[in-house]
DNA sequence: ACAACTTCTCTACAATGTAGACTTTACCCG
DNA sequence: CGGGTAAAGTCTACATTGTAGAGAAGTTGT
């Protein structure tokens, strides 16, 4: 078990590379992709790293700092860039990012939601605060007020937020069974109550997710274009 | 300390009276609205109830458990009766419901999105399947083809959602600053940065939830019904 | 080469969920 | 009644967690 010290280690740096906060939180991400939150304990991340789990309070003041790291982490990989013709197709196409996004990390997702809860919306890691601002200067660009681009950001990111909670709940148990009803373990439900549920069985097994949010976002930015000023006009309030 | 156990005593259920799943999920809600979910230990539940921790594994089977029982029991508070006029003006009530429920018990709300996530849709509580259920009712009764229900169900379920998402986590800091950027914490954003945001504290700080969930809600069902079946006519997948 | 500082490691502790054995209570049937 | 069966409640014990605090090892500037 004694790792027997030579001289020479120093020179060949190879399993001790200095640790950075992106090495702790991408190891973090990765071990939540593979295994799940409750996976993510100090122990096991510093095992992963081959290091002290002590070591890792340098980089992460504390557990909960170590969720939001992760939280910034994954949404880092938004892209938001006004690349679109107009505001409607930008929205849209963050929306399916965002969407293929949950469904890389879809253990992330809980976090995502959860911890802004409990963080006031000033104290957020900047990372989670940078979609918000960047979808506001594009509406705002667009030619709407700030307040209504405000409302349309509210109205927009909250369907998109429940459209990706929506879809992810909506889980296959047993992928190989054939029948809907088992597929989806809803022949547990007691068919007196819950006559409709299981009816849907089928509809409930094919559920194109990116067409159910395109069609919503559809629905909503247009009505959001009725209702507020569109980006030439003047606003409404 | 020893608590002189009399013969009489039975006569006399003055605490010991028996624990049932009511009494012990009813604890735990008022616990946890009290104080946050971390309150919410074996310990400290049983301690609440003048009873042994272990006990409460007679009414639960784990914590987890308890958890699902939790929402479960929030979710009772909604009533999904058929008394509106239309099925827009019921979903439109119902939506206003669950904000103000979600609003009575905001640290709940984390359990309400998280835990199905967590569990295939056939094997939650039964309790949480039951809105689903009754929407979905409500939807067919009133002349949409199951299919489509389903769609209004998902479209409306999760605006609905995220707006309550949105709206619990514009948070405010410190109700006694008369500052809006300090009082939403904004004022330690970088103002290079977040230039859009931090201009739009004052217009954060004033935010009507109920208004803006009804402006969606209008949105999304006049958007719904123009582009699925309405009450009247033939199905359109 | 020494000193100041950062980084890493070890040991230790309080809190949590929960298994398993035991004791007490409630209820039922002769 | 009275004893026996099952349910309800309690106690003790343990593994796992986050994290404080002291110290060792390594790095850097002078």
């Amino acid at each position: 078990m004694s790792p027997q010290k030579d001289p020479t280690d120093k020179a060949l740096p190879r399993k001790r590379e200095r640790l950075t906060r992106e090495l702790v939180l991408s190891a973090a991400l990765r071990l939540v992709d593979a295994e799940g939150l409750d996976a993510l304990t100090m122990r096991r991340l510093g095992q992963e790293l081959g290091r002290d789990p002590m070591g890792l309070y340098r980089y992460a003041a504390n557990r909960a700092e170590l969720l939001d790291g992760v939280s910034e982490l994954v949404l880092d990989e938004l892209a938001i860039t006004p690349d679109a013709p107009d505001w409607q197709a930008q929205l849209r196409r963050i929306a399916h990012d965002l969407r293929l996004l949950a469904l890389r990390h879809p253990n992330v997702v809980p976090l995502l939601v959860t911890r802004p809860l409990s963080t006031p919306l000033g104290l957020r890691p900047l990372g989670t605060l940078r979609p918000l601002e960047q979808i506001l200067s594009l509406l705002i660009d667009a030619g709407f007020a700030p307040a209504d681009a405000l409302h349309v950001y509210r109205a927009y990111y909250g369907y998109l937020y429940g459209h990706i909670l929506n879809e992810l709940q909506e889980l296959i148990v047993d992928p190989d069974e054939n029948e809907a009803l088992l597929r989806l373990g809803l022949h547990r439900l007691p068919p007196k109550e819950f006559p409709r549920l299981r009816a849907l069985a089928p509809v409930l097994a094919t559920y194109d997710g990116a067409a159910e949010l395109d069609q919503g976002i559809s629905i909503l930015l247009s009505g959001l274009s009725a209702h507020l000023s569109p980006p030439g006009s003047q606003p409404l309030g």
